[in-house]
DNA sequence: CGTTTATATAAACTCAGGCTTATCCTTCGG
DNA sequence: CCGAAGGATAAGCCTGAGTTTATATAAACG
């Protein structure tokens, strides 16, 4: 329940949070965000209908067009989640990797202690 | 680069997410993962390089055995992307939604519009 | 009604990424 | 030194999920 598996792993398709960028302003057709994001209609339809699964968008009828909006529910959860981890008790310990993490490469491999 | 999207793909992996709950609690060994976790020791180990290399966790030798903390950067990171979508313009929106979403069903179909 | 527009759905293909198995490297214990 | 423990890495397999292409539904329009 609190457990957002689906929210991470929905947001965690660079499209599918293309989409939700683009919602951000306000309600889009679906044919709009085909047209602002260059995906194809079929893609831009499952995304949404993912996102909607998952409650990220509603939908509202307006004649042949369906109108998606954010909802925010999902993204209070996340944020919540998210906010567990906080509070770690790291310090300098930071800034002692920030001088050894060079990324990939582990020169020195420097092993000592005990 | 307030970009969010390795962070996203990083914690959809379910067995990743379960990592790093259990290196909330503090540092954790690789082996104690394994034994924790029930994933095998070199999932465990690609599991925890991809979350270094996202900048998730941190790594300490100690002796023969590579002992794994968490970082508190990323999630600032995602937080603050998230925190974004907080001040969406929704209300009764919501409200009347939870009365037709029935998921699958749209009944009414009401069009009207141009 | 017939056609066009807007969107959804289905089927087939493709590929990234996770899992398993095997092997190597390093460190510790005698 | 030698063997074993702790981890990392590589190779190959396999499944999930996104894309493409084609088609179905539904509403607007004449």
């Amino acid at each position: 329940m609190p457990n957002p598996s689906r929210a991470f792993q929905v947001l965690a398709e660079p499209n599918r949070r293309r989409i939700v960028e683009h919602l951000r302003p306000g309600e889009r057709s679906v044919g709009t965000l085909v047209s602002e994001l260059g995906i194809s209609q079929p893609g831009v339809s499952r995304h949404l209908r993912i996102l909607h699964r998952a409650g990220f968008v509603r939908v509202r009828a307006d004649g042949q067009r369906r109108l998606y909006s954010l909802r925010r529910e999902p993204f209070r959860d996340l944020e919540a989640w998210i906010h567990d981890y906080q509070d770690l008790v790291e310090a300098r310990l930071d800034r002692l990797e920030e001088l050894v993490t060079s990324e990939g490469a582990e020169p020195p491999k420097q092993g000592r202690r005990r």
